[in-house]
RNA sequence: GGAUUGGUAGUUCAGCUGGUUAGAACGCCGCCCUGUCACGGCGGAGGUCGCGGGUUCGAGUCCCGUCCAGUCCGCCA
């Protein structure tokens, strides 16, 4: 070994012992006949002491030491006479007797502290330097504890850790493949798995009733703050279970991860339907850290010569408690913020309840006091609140009321980051109706597609609902919402043949494309497949969601930008022709559509 | 595919309705400084204002295009 101790780790109880410790110079400060040089690793800051009058030789090398430098420094530990009470190490410093530059560096692009200087597209540039900084390193850190809890409640439930293969199949469902050209077979092409969830199924059919893996996942969508092209996911099936021992079991994971990891005792989790969710959120994963439910005001509103609101198919209100005072300007601001393309909402009616008790709105020409105080009653408001209202189009409005319930909850501090709300949303739809986009492929237009995926199991009440209104069904489908984020979700599967293929049937399979695509699942299943269910967890957002941040990246050790590229390694990147011509790939100069 | 914000020194940014020599802070280099820990003081170097075109007597500033980065919608669970 280089060191006997690391930097983080000497305390006055170790003065006089005579240490070697290693790592990088974070600072120097040259006082003139006295130098001190900060030397960091992993575990900490220490000090390293040079003085003029005991060591001029000495002093005169630690001077010369830059920024970045990877030293080795033996030297006797030392009471401070000038105590740093601000970090562990603080007091003591090592008299420097044998100092080493193993490495010199150049001047790092930004600086390695926490209060770094450097932008995003520097630090991901640099990223192997960005991880030296402590604030980022401790988000790894905090990706490992989830992950070796994880591991520890997982294998105490008896659950078996088994890796399935990273090269398979391309399948037509969900997102789009990240696809692999075979050199072995010309022509031909892996995908890489968007998850594990074919392999996890058969696994029950081999009997390994409990599995889970942390595992890679990869799907080649558009990105966000929170989405990455690989990513990854515990993922989970159980075999011979109903959905409430899914929950129970996975509430349970989640419990164990805020009691070891954070050293919080979460409530018992809220259950909500999706409808509810809908209804109350306009949203399948709704933060509910605070209430601020919709209310549907068209019973009260229809009538009075409000154009906007006779003819609007959904007329909803929320109460923001405490806001009646919210001046012009703000109100001006809110109406910009729904009226944004992406929200859509064409305007926003707002009335006070203003501290006096008086109620006025931005439509008093067509309400009257009275009218007002209806609404105030169905809204439960009080002197004090304000009261917002969109109409329109029905899921149209409710997704713009959505955004400003959650822009109302971040400007009334009611999203707290150190507070956390657990929620599982029940009966997901099955089914979703496929207008035929642009942007999806051409021959999963116009049918239904699964929500969940094909293998999703319809609650049994709703099965004969297929024939009839295939939209109404509803699935056996789970997901774990904390915050306002989707963590995980999943499903109780169909092990039964004719059901699965009443659901191809449904999704516009023909036995034939089912044959060919998910063949050796519904082969797999003629041979004894047990009832069994899943969930998976975005590991990367339950990361993010425990340290408290908005973007995954930071809990990714080297993530991908917002265009799925890599700016260290420069990646994607062209291959050689002689690569190309041995796979018998062709680059076509112009990509006109299959279609066309 | 679309919306939107940004791109000026190594870095983070300022730069007004277009105006003559483009600034600050941090970092870097040099000198001074014996208890610093955001050390301090003095001095210095450092710029293709992302790129291309246009308007203008004159463009960092206005217009068009383009590239890069961020956020969002579509998309994705």
């Amino acid at each position: 070994m280089l060191r006997s101790h690391t930097c983080g780790e000497l305390r006055l109880s170790d003065v006089t012992k005579t240490v070697t410790l290693c790592g990088w110079v974070q600072t120097g400060r040259d006082l003139g006949g006295l130098t001190f040089v900060d030397l960091r690793d992993r575990y900490g800051v220490t000090q390293l002491s040079f003085n003029m009058d005991t060591d001029a030789a000495m002093c005169e090398k630690g001077r010369q030491l830059g920024r970045e430098f990877v030293v080795q420094a033996k030297g006797i530990v030392v009471e401070r006479s000038n105590k740093n009470k601000t970090i562990p190490t603080g007091e003591i410093e090592i008299v420097v007797n044998e100092l080493v530059i193993l490495n010199k560096a150049i001047t790092p692009p930004f600086t390695i502290e926490d209060q770094t200087n450097g932008g995003d597209e520097l630090r991901m540039k640099y990223r192997y330097l960005d991880l030296r900084r402590q604030s980022v390193r401790k988000n790894l850190e905090l990706r490992h504890r989830l992950a070796i809890e994880t591991r520890n409640y997982l294998d105490l439930q008896h659950f078996l850790e088994v890796e399935t293969p990273v090269l398979i199949k391309s399948t037509p469902e969900g997102a789009r493949d990240f696809v692999v050209p075979s050199r072995m077979n010309q022509g031909q092409f892996y995908a890489l798995p968007q998850s594990p969830q074919t392999f996890k199924q058969l696994l029950m059919v081999s009997g390994f009733d409990r599995y889970y893996q942390i595992v890679k996942c990869f799907r080649d969508e558009d990105l966000r703050a929170d989405r990455q092209p690989e990513f990854t996911q515990i993922d989970c099936e159980m075999s011979f279970v109903e959905q409430e021992d899914i929950l129970n079991t996975f509430e349970g994971l989640i419990n164990h991860l805020f009691k070891t990891v954070k050293g919080i005792e979460i409530p018992p989790m809220q259950r909500m339907t999706y409808a509810d969710a809908m209804t109350y959120y306009g949203n399948d994963k709704p933060d509910t850290r605070f209430e601020m439910r919709f209310v549907e005001l068209n019973a009260l509103v229809k009538g009075q010569n409000f154009k906007v609101f006779d003819e609007a198919e959904l007329v909803v209100a929320i109460c923001a408690k405490g806001a009646a005072d919210y001046t012009r300007k703000q109100l001006d601001e809110l109406t910009d913020f729904v009226k944004r393309p992406q929200i859509g909402a064409t305007g926003l009616v707002y009335a006070r309840y203003a501290a006096d008790g008086s109620l006025k709105s931005s439509v008093d020409k067509f309400y009257n006091e009275a009218e007002l105080s209806k609404w105030a009653n169905a809204c439960a408001a009080q002197s004090g609140d304000l009261i917002l209202i969109l109409a329109g189009q029905a899921d149209k409005t409710r997704k713009a009321m959505s955004e400003l319930r959650l822009e109302m909850g971040t400007r009334l501090g009611l999203r707290n980051k150190n507070v956390f709300s657990c929620l599982w949303v029940l009966d997901f739809p099955l089914l979703e109706w496929n207008e035929g986009d642009t942007n999806l492929l051409a021959s999963l237009a116009g049918r239904w597609i699964a929500k969940h995926h094909p293998f999703t199991a319809p609650k049994p009440e709703d099965i004969a609902l297929l024939d009839t209104n295939p939209g109404a069904v509803r699935a056996n489908a789970y997901d774990m919402v904390i915050n306002g984020v989707e963590v995980g979700g999943g499903s109780i599967r169909i092990y039964n043949k004719n059901l699965q293929a009443k659901m191809f049937n449904t999704l516009g399979f023909s036995n034939e494309e089912a044959q060919k695509q998910f063949g050796f699942l519904m082969n797999a299943f003629e041979f004894g497949a047990p009832p069994h269910g899943g969930i998976a967890f975005g590991f990367d957002r339950l990361c993010s969601l425990f340290g408290g941040a908005d973007s995954i990246r930071d809990f990714i050790a080297f993530p991908k930008n917002n265009a799925g590229r890599d700016m260290m390694i420069e990646s994607p990147s062209e291959i050689s022709e002689e690569q190309l011509h041995e796979l018998k790939l062709v680059i076509r100069a112009d990509t006109p559509k299959a279609s066309e």
